[in-house]
DNA sequence: CTATTTCCTGAAGTTAACTTGAGGTCAAGC
DNA sequence: GCTTGACCTCAAGTTAACTTCAGGAAATAG
């Protein structure tokens, strides 16, 4: 038998047994029981926890996870076909969030020198730069006579 | 007097009454009493609420914010300068947040011809790249007669 | 055969960032 | 003067991703 229990799997990957439970609550994860009712996984189920943390690791949530998994149409196995998808369904998500934050950024140069913040005019504030209806300009810091 | 109620400023800062409540017991703002003890907030606060905000959209947690804040020495009012070492401070930590990702990528590519996902060899598992001591080689799917 | 260790289940606790609710007060309109 | 809407406080609920605990059973070492 090539099958390991949930903690030497919790061991080798690197995580722990109440994790493997939790897991297996949020169907991440699948074991089999031995005559003793006790957990048994085929060494395989190593690769399915380290692409979990994996995915965590890259910005993740245990539901968008599930949903991946779901969406492999795979409830055991991650084979070779398998991680290539998501790995470059990762990938492209990666470069996306990786835009988005070098948007940020240049938006945050821009109101470095602005200051406003206001909910209607400064595209930082604002998610989809969408202006308010009341447009009055954004006022800089140097104009600002409250202060 | 240029104060304003909880109402107001929750309505143009864009947020519910109840997170201004919660970001004053949190420290994060600040308020004065009217007669009747209902809070009054200069409109400035204001523009406090905004950099919380847009601190917040730009990944730092309520706890980081109220640190930063707190090494501003500020309490109340967010000025020209503090604004400026604020946003260059986000500046550089969206740049290295930025860096990271693009280091992930990076190594994902590697590994989308490989998929080991090992925790002892795989840098997209190990996020210090320390190596295990059981150095095996990393297994390519390719040879993986499990399968 | 017995002492340990590992496992099992189910429930409750933890942190973040809020939201919702309950019961009561304050301010404003008519 | 009274009704309604805005406020107040304190407590409890919510989601994510786990951890910790309690009480009991199975596997293993000697």
């Amino acid at each position: 038998m090539s099958d390991i229990s949930v903690g030497q799997l919790a061991q080798r990957a690197g995580v722990s047994v109440a994790t493997l439970h939790f897991y297996e609550q949020k169907d991440l994860i699948h074991s089999r029981r031995n005559a003793g009712n006790q957990r048994r996984y085929n060494r395989r189920m190593l690769r399915r926890v380290a692409v979990i943390k994996t995915a965590q690791r890259l910005g993740f949530s245990l539901k968008e996870i599930a949903e991946m998994f779901r969406e492999l149409g795979d409830d055991q196995d991650i084979d070779k076909d398998n991680w290539q998808r998501l790995s470059e369904r990762w990938h492209k998500i990666l470069t996306e969030r990786i835009n988005t934050l070098e948007h940020l950024r240049d938006e945050l140069n821009t109101c470095i020198g602005c200051g406003c913040l206001s909910m209607d005019n400064c595209r930082l504030r604002n998610p989809d730069d969408t202006l308010g209806e009341q447009a009055s300009g954004p006022v800089l810091w140097e104009d600002d006579s409250q202060r």
